[in-house]
DNA sequence: GTCTATACGCTGATAGAC
DNA sequence: GTCTATCAGCGTATAGAC
């Protein structure tokens, strides 16, 4: 693997561990096992390497969904399955994450991406309940922008409560709870 | 006010805006207007002055949230009420916000009064929705505990999605997309 | 109690050798 | 391309004057 590509995978996992504020050239490096030489031959600096290990996350999170969001079934089971597939709880979500950080959400092209993958997942969902409906899959009394906001939310939030905890019991909670509400308005589940 | 406050004051800004990895003691000490001195006399060091803040945060946040939660109404309302109340969105919550923290869920002592608050509020819901099952309001197919999780996870998922868009709207979607959820399980809405 | 002085390692970056 | 040297300033804490 190049040297540029393990600048971005060391930046990538710090990101998602410990935010941006949180992550110093000098710890990227070490990660990374290069000299600070090449990560500014690479790169103009921390926000430019962050910006390209995000965009970099971005993509997978997006591929990853996509992946799953593309299953064959009901909304009501392709929305489960997205829900309930394997996630690493504790670490929580590298793209949400970054929300919490000021310097991500003062910087526009670092929240970008952010912005962009978390606005295309709810996108995604919610044309998944319009098509549940049409097909009268799902209630029609149910806004599928207003649904799927609340989808995401309550994956992001689950995240939350999960490191808390220091358990995931609560994310599973929160997502069987979603569930159930959602399923009562499913006619076909 | 006193010193000591001013400072505790300090810290619960600093944090809720920056997090514990990005609150310096010398920001903290500018904010608070007082010098090193004082700050080192008052509290043993930046981990004990977070501790502080922190309890104080969830102290304050825990009595907004029972004031609304004791409110007269049905379950619906009652949970609606809380959802709805006023909220600046785009500063996220003050307690979960430290989950993003790798060194408050790194600190027993720092992620307790986090743990225990979000615990504490997703226990009242549980018990609202519980007594709203026993007096008929709400359907007896939801599981209170896990209802309450979805609860508390949309409202923490919502603030993501606000801070990631710049904008409140997705939070309120949410918050909109839940309680329709939540309205077609109540038989006296 | 509060202040200033001092300390040492880390942050984020530049310069220049190889 | 990658390395090491060097830098001004910050992070966190201690010491000691007032």
């Amino acid at each position: 693997m190049s040297t540029r590509q393990r600048l971005i995978e060391s930046t990538q996992e710090l990101l998602w561990e410990r935010g941006y504020v949180g992550t110093s050239p000098r710890a990227i490096l070490a990660r990374a096992g290069v000299g600070q030489g090449s990560m500014y031959h690479h790169f103009a600096g921390k926000p430019d390497l962050a910006l390209a290990a995000v965009q970099c996350s971005a993509q997978q999170l997006t591929a990853v969904a996509e992946e799953h969001l593309a299953r064959p079934g009901t909304a009501l089971e392709r929305i489960a399955g997205f829900l309930n597939r394997e996630r690493e709880v504790l670490r929580g979500c590298p793209i949400g994450r970054l929300t919490a950080d000021p310097d991500v959400i003062a910087r526009p092209t670092l929240r970008q991406p952010v912005d962009v993958t978390l606005a295309w997942l709810q996108a995604q969902l919610a044309e998944i309940l319009s098509e549940g409906q049409s097909r009268g899959e799902f209630s029609t009394d149910l806004v599928p922008a207003d649904t799927a906001a609340t989808i995401v939310a309550v994956l992001q939030g689950g995240y939350v409560l999960a490191r808390a905890a220091g358990s995931v019991e609560p994310f599973h909670r929160a997502i069987d709870g979603l569930l159930a509400l959602l399923a009562s308005h499913a006619t076909n589940g």
